[in-house]
DNA sequence: TATTTTATAGACCAATCAGTTTAGAAGATC
DNA sequence: GATCTTCTAAACTGATTGGTCTATAAAATA
């Protein structure tokens, strides 16, 4: 009888991916097992709250790396290149529009009511970070948090066309428009 | 013992929140059953192909009503009005970012592919009767394209956001910005 | 090498799932 | 008012759900 060990940070990632293509109540433990390959004992073991478990660790780790990856670059000392570096690393993240938007998936239903804070946070941070480099790139604050909602808005817009219309161009398109848009205000 | 007898119209609007609020996923008949007040008879009497057919014809609905009520009308003789009265409607229909986007929040998980053609010609025509109507107000068809993508692409990304933050401002917000920068472009 | 800890496999559980069936009530037609 | 069609209620089905448990394999520690 052969058995693969995983370790957790694994685990993790490995059931990120089943969240975010099936979301919350989509991904059931078959669907989850089989995609992963972890039998149920390995999952519960790593995650004795069972799914709810699963989801919180998955978007804690999601927001460490947003922190990480995104919103502290973002306070770096070159606000323009710090900007620059996010539109780089958000179309990597999302694979140019073929990976959706976990927390946002779980946004749209009553996944939603169990993670309020987790989901708010996330998106209110990105905006926080964004608007902060805008700032301290020339722009008045309220103009700043304008044009870094717009962004937020622009992104997660653009991951739900992207699928809906199957078009790998769009998140690119989105994705550069911003960038345009952002850098001329700050210019 | 009362009854309470429902028409198929009625049946349709009332399963359509229910998918709207949990997902095709998360709605399961119990939860249809519970919310509606419509028996499992009931449903299985108006749709014998059980959750698939409710979505389909739930998808047809909404398709046709945005033809009628958003679509065609922006074919209508002024351009610039019909786009001003755009905005009235989607802004009624979504409830001011309180009502997800049915469509929208299909696409992102594997939802998606039960019905690919229906996700991807509302979007996309959306997008084209849009663009024409940008066009017939005197934009160059490129432009109006750009433009027409990048309302549809703010408006859902505005409703992933007004409920992650539950922020009833934030869908408004983005209407305005869209309403001023094609109006800009057309004047 | 012996022992302890960590992790895997899969049988098992009660509850819920989507869907079927049947009996009969309400509404429409005659 | 009798007949026929439409619709509802709820019991029922087999399959699947999320979750538990036990035996044991692998890894770490001693």
């Amino acid at each position: 009888m052969t058995r693969t060990v995983f370790e957790k940070p694994d685990a993790v990632a490995l059931v990120a991916e089943v969240f975010r293509e099936l979301g919350y109540e989509g991904a059931s433990m078959s669907s989850i097992t089989a995609r992963t390959k972890l039998s149920k004992g390995s999952l519960y073991h790593f995650f004795p709250g069972g799914k709810e478990q699963m989801a919180a660790e998955i978007m804690a780790h999601i927001d460490a790396w947003f922190v990480t990856e995104v919103f502290r670059p973002l306070e770096e000392d070159d606000p323009r290149a710090a900007i620059l570096g996010m539109w780089e690393t958000t179309d990597t993240y999302f694979r140019s529009g073929r990976r959706v938007c976990l927390i946002g998936a779980f946004a749209l239903d009553e996944t939603r009511d169990r993670f309020p804070s987790a989901i708010q946070n996330y998106f209110l941070r990105w905006i926080e970070a964004l608007a902060g480099a805008l700032t301290r790139a020339g722009l008045a604050a309220a103009e700043a948090r304008v044009l870094a909602e717009e962004a937020v808005v622009g992104i997660q817009g653009a991951l739900t066309l992207a699928r809906a219309l199957g078009d790998d161009a769009i998140f690119g398109r989105t994705l550069a428009r911003l960038k345009e848009r952002l850098g001329a205000a700050v210019e």
